[in-house]
DNA sequence: TCAGACATGTAAGTCGTTACATGATTCA
DNA sequence: TGAATCATGTAACGACTTACATGTCTGA
């Protein structure tokens, strides 16, 4: 694959998970090379429109194989919002509260967005077709056909299954997210009741 | 506060949505005083124990309340696991529910970790004094106490609470991530039952 | 007395983004 | 014909981490 397709596949499929960006891009591919892990092709095209191959070797397959067996880190120790929300905690209850909404909202956006990419893929597990909006976003990482042999029809479920499976992941997130702004906003609700009834007294 | 008590703060009470470094920190601190938004004050103590506190300026305050206001990007677009799920796909099935099940393992650790600490924060919220694992550790920022007056009690009470809501954030989503590995588990199952079927046919 | 917490800072380096430069080709 | 897309790359910059340097004070 040319570094121009991996940033097309990154953004088209799994944008909602991971973000790539060319210098970081084509930085790596060079690296890459250098330690052996994937060899430059030729270069095909002319100019400014020449496309560059590279493929992975053999040392960079194990290598690979090691790296997706590993440790992972957990999921990113950095949310902005929830720093604000704490910050917040000694202004006033209406100012929190409208942090958590705006929150809510976006969080809202999301699901939907994630939902709406959802109904796409279902066919595609069904051993349908891909898609054509996807078909055409991954176009060159030669997505398996479903229609054919029973072996490749196999694979292809599988991919989509998988695809399907992290759009999933995203649509947990953002209901369990949801579910805490509710959680959030009666307590706050409540916060509110009690301290007007503490100064009243 | 000094430099070395908003180290303390974050690493103890903001730790599972935040994290800074005394690098990152003490040069921050030098650009806020630079452009005027917090004051330093005289050191106080000796040599290798003397202690820099800075303040905030009026300018700084307004700065802070826009920060407040303006929007907070999405929580991070950047998930190591989702990216290993995806890549795996081509692989094995049996692979892949391996690295669910990791993933399951680590978000269970996460939310009996929130579930803890939630518990000892249950207290202060009503109207009870910070645990004492809870003041040491926020100790200099002056944590408001819940004891005497009546306004002073319901910033306390409000402070605890957010506290408290910034974990149950975390439990949230800890819930929906291993809802989720539960969903792709018997998705996996299944397929897995599929595909043993198709070859034999 | 001596390890460990206290406390501040700097330097080097990684990771990642944005902006730019270049030039061919496609298509309205 | 001219804007958009294709495609590769570099340079500059900012955010952040790690490691280090320095010296003091506290408590077992």
């Amino acid at each position: 694959m040319a570094g121009y397709d991996i940033k097309k596949l990154v953004d088209a499929g799994l944008s909602h998970f991971w973000s790539e960006s060319y210098g970081q891009l084509y930085q790596t591919l060079g690296r890459l090379v250098e330690q052996g892990l994937a060899v430059r092709g030729e270069d095909s095209g002319t100019g400014g429109r020449r496309r560059v191959a590279y493929a992975i070797t053999e040392q960079g397959r194990s290598e690979f194989r090691a790296w997706l067996k590993k440790d992972f880190e957990a999921p990113s120790v950095r949310n902005e919002f929830l720093l604000k929300f704490f910050l917040a905690s000694r202004g006033e209850v209406a100012e929190v509260r409208q942090l958590v909404l705006g929150y809510q909202t976006q969080q809202g956006e999301r699901l939907a967005e994630y939902r709406a990419s959802e109904a796409l893929l279902r066919g595609a597990v069904e051993g349908g077709p891909w898609p054509d909006e996807l078909r055409h976003a991954l176009g060159r990482v030669a997505l398996e056909d479903g229609a054919e042999e029973s072996a490749a029809r196999g694979r292809s479920t599988q991919q989509a299954l998988i695809l399907l499976l992290t759009l999933r992941h995203g649509v947990h997130s953002a209901e369990g997210r949801l579910a805490w702004c509710e959680e959030a906003l009666s307590a706050l609700e409540a916060l509110a009741v009690e301290t007007a009834r503490g100064e009243k007294v």
